[in-house]
Order: structure tokens, then C-alpha cells, then sequence
DNA sequence: TCATTAAATTGTT
DNA sequence: AACAATTTAATGA
């Protein structure tokens, strides 16, 4: 920890990309810490940085006309978010915060850009990306006022487990109630009634700071 | 290794 | 929001 890790090699998308390419990737990476309740960015920021969570979590939120606070996406270890600034070379349309202690990795425009238009693998993760937060966005817009508490807690927890955007192979995630209150808009409280409900129904167990998932298919489709 | 205490998280109202 | 119960981490005999 102290010599510094190889952010770039252990990035979710540095399968996809060829060695040449993945040097290119390393240069000028830098990685940040956050403490908990931490802004890696306000909307309205002009953030010139591709941004990945390496280790933490991480709420991608914004505060309605009405004063009310939304989250749209919740990123943890392993998530790469705001590729779409980036790539429009504009303002953040919203505000990054880190939910705990989290170690951000920060590749520069420059760099990004240059996969962009040169790394055809780079290009295939990024259409994957895309592609599966357009199918959360969709399923947010629906649910958010329809659905009841616990079904939004399941969505949540479904979409942390999401094997497109976390390709890592896991049961269980290291997160508080608290923490996914705060990622499904919702009180500890109700997050932890919902919790029982569904633990009831034998979809995951809950321990401390900790969830395992039984059937992620099933919470993905709840309520839906 | 065990016991005690402090701090953080969860369960309830 | 407040409070009780529970779990974990830290400390020292």
C-alpha cells in the first residue's frame, strides 16, 4: 500500500484492453482517499477525471428543485462512474459522495480519451457499462414511486451484485444498513425491516455489515 | 488466552 | 429520534 498499487492493472476493464494499451492506461493514474460523507465531486464541478472506486462506496445522488435528495446509483469497489462527463467534456450533472472511507482511482480526460478513441476493448466495456446503467436508469424511473420499501431495497442490493458492472464473482458484500439506506434513499430503519422481510422470504441473510445473496436473479425482478 | 471496556451497528419503539 | 441489545476491536492482566 505503501509503493503504489497498480490501479490500472486491476481495473475491472483492463482484461479487455491490450498490454500496449494498458501501459497507456497507467500513466498519470492517480488514486485519492475520501473520508465518509466526503464529496469526490459536486454537480456543477467540471471533474477532468474518469473516476473508480478501488475500495469503499460510493453514491452517484443529487438534490431535487423540491430539496429532496436522490440517488440514482450507488457504485462500490471495482465501479467506474462518470464517463459520461467526461467524454462530453462538461459539468458534472451530479454529486459524488463517498457513503465510508473510500480509496478513489482518478485516470485523467487525456488518458481516457485517448482509450476512447484508440482501444477498441476499452470501447467494448464502455458499450457494456453504458448499456447495463441504461437498464437501471429505466428501472429507477418506474420503481422509485411505485414500488414499496422492500423492493427497492432489493433492486439496490441486486445492482451491487451486478456481474456486468462487477464482474468479481461474490455472495456477500460488506455494507451497513445504514450505508444502503443512504444508496436507496430510505431510513435505517425501514432498510431494516425490509431486510428481515426479505431474509424472511430466503432471498439473503443479513449480518453484521454484511449481506450474502442467495438468489441475486430474484431480487433483480422484485416487485417488477 | 481471557476479561474488561469502548465504539460501532443493529433491532425496536 | 431515542434507547436497548449485540457485535467487534482494543487494551491489559
Amino acid at each position: 500500500m505503501t509503493g503504489r498499487t497498480d490501479i490500472a492493472g486491476n481495473a475491472i476493464w483492463a482484461g479487455e484492453l491490450t498490454p500496449d494499451e494498458l501501459e497507456r492506461a497507467r500513466r498519470g493514474m492517480i488514486e485519492r482517499a475520501f473520508a465518509k460523507g466526503g464529496y469526490i465531486c459536486h454537480r456543477g464541478d467540471k471533474l477532468d477525471y474518469w473516476t473508480g472506486v478501488v475500495e469503499g462506496l460510493v453514491k452517484i445522488s443529487t438534490i431535487s428543485h423540491s430539496g429532496k435528495a436522490m440517488t440514482f446509483a450507488g457504485a462500490a469497489a471495482g465501479g467506474w462512474v462518470g464517463e459520461g462527463s467526461v467524454i462530453k467534456d462538461e459539468a458534472r450533472k451530479y454529486d459524488l459522495v463517498a457513503i465510508r472511507d473510500s480509496r478513489i482511482a482518478l485516470m485523467p480526460r487525456a488518458t481516457f480519451m485517448w482509450l476512447f478513441e484508440n482501444s477498441t476493448g476499452f470501447n467494448r466495456f464502455l458499450v457494456r457499462q453504458l448499456n447495463e446503467r441504461m437498464g437501471q436508469f429505466i428501472a429507477t424511473i418506474e420503481y422509485d414511486r411505485i414500488l414499496a420499501p422492500r423492493a427497492r431495497v432489493a433492486r439496490h442490493l441486486s445492482w451491487l451484485f451486478n456481474s456486468v458492472l462487477y464482474p468479481a464473482e461474490r455472495s456477500e458484500i460488506e455494507i451497513g444498513q445504514e450505508e444502503l439506506g443512504l444508496l436507496a434513499g430510505l431510513s435505517r430503519q425501514i432498510v431494516n425491516r425490509s431486510l428481515q422481510e426479505l431474509e424472511a422470504e430466503g432471498l439473503l441473510a443479513v449480518s453484521r455489515d454484511r449481506i450474502r445473496v442467495f438468489d441475486v436473479e430474484k431480487l433483480g425482478r422484485y416487485g417488477g
